[in-house]
DNA sequence: CGAAATCTTGAGTATAATCAAAAACGGTGG
DNA sequence: CCACCGTTTTTGATTATACTCAAGATTTCG
């Protein structure tokens, strides 16, 4: 579609296209943009705290997450982050990394410089606009994350995180009919959380109990979205996405 | 000193001087922004979520905070905002408010309207990157709260959100010798920190017995700052002060 | 001085953590 | 295809942190 080489090349690309009408030349440079792809296995880290890096890592396919470790060796999720996401684009303006990326599953990572991020900004300043705006949009499922973990308990905040990630996913066509791939442990939900996996597992236990969810090993299906959507107190405007088809 | 008129005219200015090198130019643009300027006493909102604003608040004094609400009507806190805060920058860029700002104590806002902030951001590119960089340490503040709320407990976490507190007034020129303002009540450290106001009262207690703050009334003193630090494992990385004076 | 807001206290309860071990699962190699 | 290994999930019992409710003390401010 949006490159004549590859049907799906740069998810990244389709998700500035929901939002905004990029003129041709624009589209363009974003094809053009230089960007060298890895294959990363799961569990390994793409960039640290404390990296100064002189690119970002946009995520070409599968599932990875934003976390930190606090003195005390425990860790924190701040977000997952899916194809389309570029997880670090603040370390463009923000010199050393105050927070780590790691790849939850086999992922395909592109790395793009620096410099070649700046150009295109200066010489197309709605981008920069689009970019700024997806850092943005970072920010607000931030904001929503501190109000999960700080006032929602149990099965409701759990709830939630599953409603984000599902409203994402169909985003960018990974939802099939409420079912999708989730390749996230519970001990990795736990750390999104801020709970214990024994606590996770007791929580998704009364979850299938309630028919509220159907997870098995890697896959997710939500036999009713609305209900779901209830537990969860799930609204997605923070989300910002717009095109409203997703959010149904 | 940044105003011919006015000697602390703009939080904002000084803020971005402490890390950018402005031009003449620039530094002239930014003063001759237009700003409405309005006094707003504690306690008020100043927009809500679910607003669409054409323009954003900038806080020349007093203290405000970014919150939201739970559908069940709890309130999580998720960000203070001090003189030289933008707290609702990103309206620039995303119509749809997702979160509300209030005043704490009586505050001096300056009103900026997107319309010229859109033009000032056209004509000086370096503006629109120190902007943009002022909504990603926005965003580094917001995960390290959700870190804060979801993996530390009691003491530790209310200690970080005031070592956080310190160190951000401290660079605005509003800590003296480890004193500073804090017109915070105890309900209002319960929303940022996911408590209840009884749990943070017993906290305040066992934090004073321990001799590690003098909290009275507005007013809070550090006795013993690296103490302090050590006790939230405060880390001042992720605020992204680069003058390290206010680091220490 | 008096009313409202804020802070404090106590007793009982709930949610989630901890610790430890067993069961189930998923992938690998023989 | 099956046995084996490491990972992930599950279970049970106990403990800790924080919540709830309710009332009383103190502070703030008009």
């Amino acid at each position: 579609m949006h490159s004549p080489f590859h049907p799906d090349y740069n998810p990244m690309i389709r998700k500035m296209e929901s939002v905004f009408d990029l003129s041709d030349d624009e589209r363009q440079a974003l094809q053009d943009l230089p960007m060298q792809v890895a294959v990363i296995r799961a569990d390994q880290d793409i960039v640290r705290e404390g990296d100064r890096p002189s690119r970002s890592c946009l995520i070409l396919s599968g599932f990875a997450c934003v976390y930190k470790m606090t003195a005390q060796g425990k860790r924190q999720i701040v977000s997952f982050t899916i194809a389309g996401d570029i997880p670090d684009l603040q370390s463009l303006h923000l010199k050393v990394l105050d927070n780590s990326v790691a790849t939850l599953s086999p992922c395909r990572v592109g790395f793009i410089t620096h410099e070649d991020l700046h150009d295109l900004c200066s010489r197309y300043p709605r981008i920069t606009s689009a970019f700024w705006r997806e850092t943005l949009i970072d920010a607000a499922i931030f904001r929503e994350w501190v109000m999960n973990v700080g006032r929602r308990e149990g099965v409701s905040r759990m709830a939630h995180v599953l409603c984000e990630l599902i409203v994402r996913l169909k985003a960018v066509g990974l939802v099939d009919d409420h079912a999708c791939d989730l390749p996230i442990t519970q001990s990795e939900f736990a750390d999104a959380l801020g709970f214990t996996t024994v606590h996770v597992n007791r929580i998704l236990q009364q979850m299938r109990a309630d028919n509220l969810i159907d997870l098995k090993g890697d896959r997710l299906n939500v036999p009713d979205w609305s209900r779901l959507k209830e537990v969860g107190e799930f609204d997605p405007t923070y989300l910002h996405l717009d095109n409203d088809q997703a959010a149904a």
